[in-house]
DNA sequence: CAGCAGCTTCTAATTTATTAGAAAGTAGCA
DNA sequence: TGCTACTTTCTAATAAATTAGAAGCTGCTG
């Protein structure tokens, strides 16, 4: 028993999930054309068409026939559905099942651009609305 | 070119990191006593071995002759750089650079256990009072 | 000193992930 | 209808991740 399949997708299968989220059903060739362009990977085509067999295995993807005759991929899995599922991974994985250690992390990040900053403390003045409502 | 090294900890590199975070330096024989025990992960002494080497050569551990003779390993990376290295990493890959959004999800998670939510909305008020504090 | 109990290192097998060429199929057009 | 420009499928190679046995070294202990 050596590697078990992995639990979430992979670095390029969500680089072509991302794709396929973006611009809706699409055929090889059109994942291709965006791979190269938005993420700088220039790949064959036959390995682009590959990973979409093979993502389609997984059951990441399904297709159907297309008017000119090549395959419509199409993503199964929901976006936020999988972002969901891979936080909820991390959080288990590296902060040992706290959400709030992660929180923490976040709120720390010195890497963050004052942008995004600014629109945590929205969310988490709001919450703290919210949550100061429920008490009173 | 096939596969480019991967930016992380692999999971099981992760577990081993776990357990020399928390009972710091330890021999082979340890660590892998401790696998089986948190883990529930039954590996072989040499495996254990194996992967400590490997971890050793991508510098995430150091290693040197303990009383023994047995090697003694350390973590050298650190756990909340790792933590926070990961984080980042799943806030550009998987929530597109925004953190905001990431934090939505966390809010949002229904399998958050009501321990976790009440810590949570703790820091969430404290972070909107320190907040409001700076705007006035 | 011989042997054993422990360790390290070497070698190897398996599976996944990534990449892509070769071969085979298909549909439109000259 | 035969060529051409696509397509798909098959085959294959490489690297990383995981697992572990075989071989070799070392230091006690009877």
């Amino acid at each position: 028993m050596a590697r078990p399949a992995a639990k979430h997708p992979t670095e390029l299968e969500l680089q072509i999930l991302h794709i396929l989220w973006t611009i809706g059903p699409a055929n090889g060739r059109q994942v291709q054309t965006e791979l190269a362009k938005s993420q700088s990977r220039e790949l064959a085509y036959t390995s682009v068409v590959t990973i979409l067999n093979i993502m389609t295995r997984k059951r990441y993807l399904k297709r159907r026939k297309g008017e000119g005759g090549s395959f419509i991929y199409t993503a199964v899995v929901n976006e936020k559905t999988n972002a969901g599922r891979m936080l909820r991974d991390l959080v288990d994985r590296v902060f040992h099942g706290s959400a709030s250690a992660l929180l923490l992390k976040l709120l720390e990040d010195k890497h963050l651009d004052p942008d995004e900053l600014a629109k945590l403390r929205e969310i988490v003045d709001g919450a703290g609305e919210a949550s100061k409502e429920r008490r009173s």
